[in-house]
DNA sequence: TAGCGCATGTAATATGTTACATGATTTC
DNA sequence: GAAATCATGTAACATATTACATGCGCTA
């Protein structure tokens, strides 16, 4: 995920490894970051593939390496976003991808949107299901991060549905 | 942390690393999840530090390794059990040892629940003041992930004080 | 007898972090 | 001139997944 990432903010403009990190800090550490550790070899790694290409310049006596983005880049970046997340607690892709949502026209983030809600809403019963066999034998805590599941489904689906509508409305009626 | 969890289900019952598997499938799939190919060599570590025992059997014709808790390893889970977690969106641990919180003492757990609500709380604080800086050149989207942030950091304070609350009133007044 | 579910395990691969190495400039 | 920040990069390590290899018993 992280080379999407990468793409990503190289779309709004060209950046180093240090800025793109910075950027980072200021955005998406929430629900994602990177080590220069990760960062530095991907760049290496996407220079290879003929995604972007660097740029070698010194900044106030400061040696830095730019990076922009290529066609085929961008082309990658787009078959990436493109495609509908479904629901994940444990990578978190569906807020990395909205991140990037104002390079894709407005309908598909509509349709991306709405695929999502299910997911979620197909994760819900998922957990109301398996709520029936252990409610009896789990103990309190247990139950408990059941719970915060359901709740926690409940509370996003109806967070995405809200987005979805303030969309709609912000053009539409 | 798998080391930990497998730790944590052997403290209730000696298992294999397939009713391993399966009970993690029916209880923390939502936020934890490990495949046969890290669960086997886990249980290979943790009997070569002597944390817990293996017993081979063959039951109605299949050959089963059943991994039995020792005292060593009782001592290391409650070591980890025992230390509060902050918040963090990445590594759902504050749901692990949630759900092993049987294992400890109310007192601590309560103590564990007002830290952890403490540390949801200064990440929130941490997110309005990132809003402050980014509201004005972030896009729409860009910013609905922060205030999805916002909205869920203060959806997850209020889950745990509900919870603190109810823990308190089972035995309380 | 073919295929599926049970059951264990390894090897290749992916992905990331932490610590280290280097060296410049700015700030106190 | 010491310390912090800027800036890049590598090496060792941690951790996990996927695919594969093996073999038993049950069922159609």
């Amino acid at each position: 995920m992280l080379e999407y990432i990468i793409l990503g903010f190289l779309m709004e403009c060209s950046m180093s490894g240090y800025d793109i990190k910075q950027s980072m800090s200021h955005s998406t550490a929430n629900f994602f970051d990177a080590s220069f550790g990760s960062i530095y070899p991907a760049l290496k790694r996407l220079e290879e593939k003929g995604l972007i290409i660097s740029k070698e310049a010194v900044e106030s006596g400061k040696y830095k390496k730019y990076y922009e983005i290529l066609e085929q880049g961008k082309k990658e970046f787009f078959s990436w976003l493109e495609v509908p997340v479904d629901f994940s607690s444990l990578k978190q892709e569906y807020l990395v991808k909205q991140f990037f949502y104002i390079h894709l026209p407005e309908e598909k983030v509509k349709a991306h949107l709405e695929h999502f809600i299910e997911s979620v809403k197909d994760h819900l019963n998922k957990l109301i299901e398996l709520e029936k066999l252990i409610k009896e034998h789990a103990d309190v805590y247990k139950y408990s991060t059941l719970r915060y599941g359901m709740d926690f489904m409940s509370f996003a689906a109806g967070w995405y549905e809200n987005l979805l509508k303030e969309i709609s409305n912000k053009n539409g009626g």
